[in-house]
DNA sequence: TCTGGGGTCCTAGGACCC
DNA sequence: TCTGGGGTCCTAGGACCC
């Protein structure tokens, strides 16, 4: 075993990670759904679980899990709600910023993700490990009312391990010394970075454990897995993994897509996609603030495969029509690619600063021809009756305050009114057209 | 009624430049 | 007269992560 410097070797990296992040949020702000499978997720067919509350998953239910399925598993009891990102992102900063005056340097992965090295914990023991770990936890239930579970390790690789031992609602610590007979035991899956391609790679050659992994030779692990990820595999295989923690540099990217209830068959109905895509994108690249010189159009066909083009505008813009544009240049005829079921649009090569062209000759955006623009614009969505309300929206009424939709049709609709702090609320019924009853916004759940 | 949406990184070929 | 080598940028696809 390596362990060159001893200082490295007793640093301790922890690994953070929020308890079934967005169905508490969910749970925590409408005090009804507490105690209850709740899946968070998209409602339609092809919608797929983002987060399930653990009495869902006591059903088997998970995310990633197709909902219609997820919901079979639970049964008449589940409560199926469309993700509220932006209260979601706004909980994440309160996280967050909690922690970070605790742990400055924060390397967060997602949401409800992040890695810690803090400086006071080098050369501590596993007590000491555990009592800043409590610490964290409590500022952040303090902070939002979650709950955090914590793993600590000699690396990333191990404290992610150990977080997910640690769930839910727990600290798990995990001491040099009784690092290799955890990990040589699992799966070779759990390795970060070992996905089902690698897996299978590696089952076909009987490698089913990380322990496994670690005992091959050198040599043979890259030939299986290539030289350039299988040397690192293979370190963290034998428990080697000095990377750093450091702040996550700005995104390269940005990009919106939609996966459609009924495939796209004409090219109309693409070009009115990939209008919708550029668009939603634009409002992320306004809000990161940067400009954007590539523009890759991302097309998923009903067979599950993906096509990709990609364009490069000699300088970086912001400008919607042009992007927009350069993305529709780039458009298939669904006559010859084939049903498509996903379209998404997304900027790269983001930069600073907003540059007028050098070459305004250039900027010529040639305008696509509208062919059949006016055909086809029925049948996209469902019977039109403008459906006001749908379950899951924030709503307000003068008289009760703040609510959530828990149904709607047959021109009624119930509110359940209740925030985090009003405990379980009641529950009421207007008349569609009520007027008392108008749209909220989502952050006032947490009052 | 199969399989979301937001990302990262790597590979590999061709264009182009010196 | 049949042929270099290195570097960068662009494009397309794919594995993987939460």
């Amino acid at each position: 075993m390596v362990s060159a410097d001893p200082t490295r070797s007793r640093r301790w990296v922890l690994h953070l990670d929020m308890d079934a992040f967005f169905a508490s949020v969910e749970q925590l702000t409408r005090p009804t759904l507490r105690g209850r499978p709740v899946l968070v997720g998209g409602l339609g067919g092809r919608g797929v679980v983002a987060g399930a509350s653990y009495e869902a998953r006591v059903y088997g239910a998970h995310s990633a899990m197709p909902m219609h399925q997820a919901r079979r598993l639970v049964g008449p009891a589940a409560v199926v709600l469309p993700p509220r990102g932006t209260l979601y992102g706004h909980v994440s900063r309160q996280v967050f910023d909690a922690l970070r005056v605790k742990m400055p340097v924060l390397e967060q992965l997602s949401m409800d993700e992040a890695f810690g090295e803090p400086a006071e914990l080098v050369g501590a023991g596993k007590a000491e490990v555990e009592r800043y770990c409590e610490e964290l936890r409590a500022l952040v239930l303090a902070e939002t009312g979650l709950v955090a579970s914590i793993g600590a390790g000699t690396g990333k690789q191990v404290a992610k391990i150990a977080s997910g031992l640690a769930k839910p609602n727990g600290i798990t610590v995990v001491s040099p010394d009784a690092q290799q007979q955890l990990m040589y035991a699992l799966p070779v899956r759990k390795l970060w970075g070992v996905g089902p391609v690698a897996e299978e790679k590696l089952k076909r050659l009987g490698i089913d454990t990380i322990g496994a992994l670690a005992a091959l030779p050198d040599a043979e692990v890259v030939s299986v897995l290539g030289g350039t990820i299988g040397p690192g595999l293979h370190r963290l295989a034998r428990g080697i993994d000095d990377r750093p923690v450091a702040e996550r540099a700005d995104a390269k990217q940005v990009s919106a897509e939609t996966t459609f209830a009924e495939d796209i068959v004409t090219l109309a109905a693409l070009r009115r996609a990939v209008d919708a895509s550029a668009a939603s994108a634009h409002r992320r690249l306004e809000r990161d603030g940067r400009a954007a010189r590539t523009v890759v159009l991302k097309l998923r066909k009903s067979d599950m495969s993906i096509v990709t083009r990609s364009l490069t505008l000699p300088y970086a813009t912001t400008d919607l029509q042009v992007l927009t544009a350069t993305a529709q240049r780039q458009a298939i005829d669904p006559l010859e690619l084939g049903p498509i079921r996903l379209v998404g649009v997304g900027f790269g090569g983001l930069s600073a600063v907003s540059q007028g062209s050098l070459f305004p000759e250039l900027d010529q955006v040639t305008p696509v021809e509208d062919e059949e623009a006016e055909d086809d614009s029925i049948g996209d969505d469902e019977p039109e009756t403008t459906v006001r309300w749908r379950p899951g929206m924030d709503v307000a009424h003068p008289e009760y305050g703040h609510g959530w939709v828990q149904g709607a049709g047959h021109g009624v609709v119930t509110v359940r009114f209740e925030t985090r702090s009003t405990g379980r609320g009641p529950s009421r019924t207007f008349e569609d057209a009520d007027c008392d009853l108008v749209v909220a916004d989502v952050i006032d759940s947490l009052a």
